[in-house]
RNA sequence: GCGGGCGUAGCUCAAUGGUAGAGCUCCAGCCUUCCAAGCUGGUCACGAGGGUUCGAUUCCCUUCGCCCGCUCCA
């Protein structure tokens, strides 16, 4: 079997240090990874190239950094505590597994016919619909395992005291009272000191409302953006970073009069699509795709999600629409939800017109973790230089701008003062903050090939013209041309280059 | 969490009931005056734990992890 592409591309990201599997030594841990030194550098680039075009280049969007822990009462307002979790239950007959919510009613008792095994050649069989007053919507079988919850919000503690200490010592005491008072016990000790790990970014914004629109003197239509780590128990996670319990979230919350809200969700569902081709991702890789209103959250009055071609492998091939970002409009659902929890009126007064109206909500929620990941797939390009030889180079074609590493700096041989004169010009180029690389270990070609591979859009080599006019060679990551600059006033060659890359 | 497959150097693979080889990579050096695969040397592995056995990487059990499907995905 020939290796997928995404095996190819775990295999490099692994190799050159994009990304590392979690507590490797150790066996790893189940869907955890880490960022290796180009992959930090590449996933800051991208969310400071979000931050950058959302927040610096706007005049009306600002920034917020809220921590991850917040008042258990934030998750009762935004429905999270409730309703994270979905009972789910087993097939005893098929082993399928699925929501209670959903499956076929009818009523406890009566009689049925369902698929022997789940197959779809199986022989049907008479049942029974179990007392739950629902069958399996597989193979119709009323055979069930009780339903389960599974909360999808990490829960932890606040507080020295650890819970299971006080269980441990009230347990005694516990024995001695009836199951319902026993559980209420435990259930007031658990949720005395209960804090859960956020599951989005997005309601610091929504409780920091207030405090924004009264110390920034922003007034809608305006937006507050937040970038950090979001947490999720997830059921099933898979595909490298594309699914992880811990993921970090690019969220802008932009509010906007009632009334307004569709103008600004086009404005914003056009402006994120282009943004990921503004980095150079490829359009045929790139689709908007609106929700049906049966996805649609409670929440929400319409979403749509921007999809990348991901080189997953499937049974039909390689390649699975998978979701970067949503652009929801949630309408003034949080803010009218906070407001009846907290008791404080979250509505915007507007002086001019004397009215009082809670903005609707746009907003766009970009995965961090997973713009990485598309960006390194799409990056990813086998290109063939001699079909006579079988040389075949590997390139990531990363746009300049989230390249992690921006210019390598090569003397072509390991002598006559080249690697001085090239290693000054690197330390020349750090100075000025762009991120280079110096290497002199084997031939020339051959480094020029491991920087294709880690992105490196350039290389400068210094050789003998150098040493003698000054010049040295730039040679092009895409299209492996050659020219020849001054190294006098490098940095600032590059940084035009870089500017220019935006444009 | 369920069903199926898998786990040997950094990567891709091989062999074996008597403690493991290769290619590429990586490191040191040589050679190289502009595009990989030249020369010399070197580092590095049987995911973890238990059992059977004189002896286990190989057989068995457990566990951890990965992949595919289901499921889930505010």
């Amino acid at each position: 079997m020939a290796e997928s592409t995404m095996q190819k591309i775990v295999s490099l990201a692994k190799r050159r240090g994009f990304i590392f599997q979690s507590s490797e030594i150790y066996g790893g841990l189940k869907a955890c990874y880490d960022y290796g030194p180009l992959g930090v550098e590449l996933k800051r680039n991208i969310k400071d190239a979000w931050w950058d075009d959302t927040v610096h280049r706007r005049d009306d969007v600002v920034g917020l950094d809220c921590s991850i822990i917040m008042h258990p009462d934030v998750w009762k307002a935004s429905g999270h505590l409730a309703g994270f979790s979905d009972p789910l239950v087993d097939c005893r007959n098929c082993k399928e597994r699925f929501r209670a919510d959903k499956a076929p009613r009818a009523a406890a008792g009566s009689a049925i016919t369902y698929r022997e095994g789940g197959k779809k050649d199986g022989k049907k069989l008479p049942g029974v619909v179990g007392p739950q007053g629902y069958v399996c919507p597989v193979c119709g079988s009323g055979d069930l395992s009780g339903e389960r919850q599974f909360n999808l919000m990490f829960r932890t503690s606040l507080g020295p005291v650890d819970p299971m200490q006080e269980i441990l010592d009230a347990v005694d005491d516990m024995a001695k009272l009836d199951p319902a008072a026993r559980k209420a016990k435990l259930a007031e000790i658990v949720g005395r000191s209960a804090v859960y790990l956020r599951p989005e970014t997005a309601q610091g914004m929504f409780v920091n409302f207030l405090n924004v629109l009264n110390s920034s003197r922003m007034k809608p239509p305006f937006g507050v953006a937040q970038c950090g780590k979001s947490y999720r128990n997830e059921i099933t996670t898979s595909n490298l970073t594309f699914r992880t319990c811990e993921f970090e979230q690019m969220e802008l919350e932009f509010f906007v009069e009632p009334g307004t809200d569709e103008k600004w969700y086009e404005y914003w569902s056009n402006a994120r699509y282009n943004w990921y081709i503004s980095l150079g991702m490829k359009k045929d890789r790139l689709r908007m795709r609106p929700h049906e209103k049966s996805e649609l959250a409670h929440y929400a009055k319409a979403c749509v999600d921007v999809e990348y071609f991901y080189p997953f492998e499937n049974p039909q091939g390689e390649g699975e629409w998978g979701e970067l970002e949503g652009i929801a409009n949630r309408t003034d659902y949080d803010l009218k939800k906070h407001s009846e929890f907290s008791g404080k009126d979250l509505s915007y007064f507007e002086t001019e017109t004397k009215r009082r109206f809670t903005p609707y909500v746009i907003e766009p929620a970009a995965g961090a973790d997973r713009a990485t990941l598309a960006f390194l797939c799409d990056a990813y390009d086998e290109e063939v230089v001699d079909k006579e030889k079988n040389d075949i180079r590997v390139v990531l074609r990363f746009h300049p701008r989230i390249a992690p590493i921006k210019v390598a700096v090569f003397p072509l041989v390991k002598k006559d003062g080249m690697p001085e004169k090239a290693e000054a010009i690197m330390k020349a180029l750090l100075g000025e903050g762009i991120n280079s690389f110096y290497d002199e270990s084997g031939a020339i070609g051959r480094r020029y090939r491991r920087m294709d591979e880690v992105g490196t859009p350039w290389c400068v080599t210094v050789d003998t013209e150098t040493l003698s006019n000054g010049t040295v060679t730039i040679r092009e990551r895409d299209s492996m041309e050659q020219s020849r600059i001054p190294s006098e006033g490098i940095a600032d060659y590059f940084r035009n280059r870089l500017k220019k890359s935006r444009e």
